[in-house]
DNA sequence: ACGATATATGAACGTGTGTTCATGTAAGCG
DNA sequence: CGCTTACATGAACACACGTTCATATATCGT
C-alpha cells in the first residue's frame, strides 16, 4: 500500500547499531540531563565575545559595571544585560558599595575554563 | 538648546573611569580579537545539549554517525548537522572505513573543557 | 548496473538571542 | 528635598540557530 516511488525517509539507520558494546559503553557513562542541560546553559552563556571579554576582564580584576563598559567600548546598559545573563548562570557574583556595583568570577571553575579554552584556540593556528 | 525635559540618554557613565589602573591593568592582559572570536565560537558551538552530548559521547569512544543518533535518540540528519557545526570548529575529526564515517574528538583541549564544565555544574548544587 | 544503505546538505520554519532605546530604581550630594 | 550618578530592566527589532523534510552523494552487495 506504500505509493510505489516515494523512498523511504530513511530518517534513521535501519539496523539498530553498527557496534552496539561502544554504544553501551557510552550510554552507561552519560550524564544526567540535568547536568548535560546546565554545561549546554554556561556554554551557551560564554559563547558570545562580550561575555567573554567581561568573564576574562573579571578572571583579572574585580571592576564596577561602569569600568567594564569603558574597558569594551560597548553601552552601559548592553554590559549590565550581560552581566546579567551571566549571574543567571552563577558565572559571576558581585557586592554593592553604594552606588557601585563590583563584579567578579564566582568561582576558579569559570577562569580554568577560560584557560583551557585559550589554550585550545591559540594552538590551533 | 536642548529640549527641557529629555534626561540626557546616559547611555554611559559620565566620568570615564572609576578605577583607570585596574581597568588598564586588564587592558594590557586582554586577548587578541580573533581569540576572543574564536573561544566565543568553540562555546557557542558547545552551548546545545545535542553537541554537548556527542562531544562527550566521542570523548569516551570512536563513534559513527548511525550510533550516535541512536544513543541519543536524535535524528540522523540533526546529527550531521550538529556534526558539520563541530567540524567546522575543529572540535572533532572523521575518518571513513566504506560507508561508515568514525568522528572522535579533535583533540584533549575539548575533553578538558568538558570535565572542567561538568566538574563546576555539578558542584553547583 | 541496480537497489539498498550510510551519510551529507539545502531550504524552510519556528524559536531564541543580543543589542538599543527608553525608562525605572536606588544611593550620594548639595 | 531635588538633582545627579550608577546600575537594572522591559520592549522591540533584526538576526542567528536547531530541527525537520526532502533530496543528493557515495559505497556496498548482488
Amino acid at each position: 500500500m506504500d505509493d510505489k516511488k516515494t523512498r523511504r525517509p530513511a530518517a534513521e539507520c535501519e539496523i539498530d547499531f553498527i557496534d552496539e558494546r561502544k554504544v553501551k559503553r557510552v550510554r552507561r557513562a552519560m550524564k544526567s540531563v540535568e547536568a548535560i542541560t546546565s554545561l549546554a546553559e554556561t556554554f551557551r552563556v560564554l559563547g558570545d565575545p562580550t561575555r567573554i571579554r567581561i568573564a576574562f576582564a573579571l578572571s583579572r580584576e574585580e571592576l564596577c559595571v561602569c569600568d567594564i563598559a569603558n574597558l569594551l567600548g560597548v553601552s552601559q546598559s548592553a554590559v549590565s544585560h550581560s552581566l546579567r545573563t551571566l549571574r543567571q548562570m552563577k558565572l559571576v557574583r558581585f557586592r554593592k558599595e553604594g552606588k557601585i556595583a563590583y563584579y567578579a568570577l564566582d568561582d576558579d571553575h569559570i577562569a580554568e575554563l577560560l584557560e583551557v579554552g585559550f589554550g585550545h584556540v591559540e594552538e590551533k593556528r
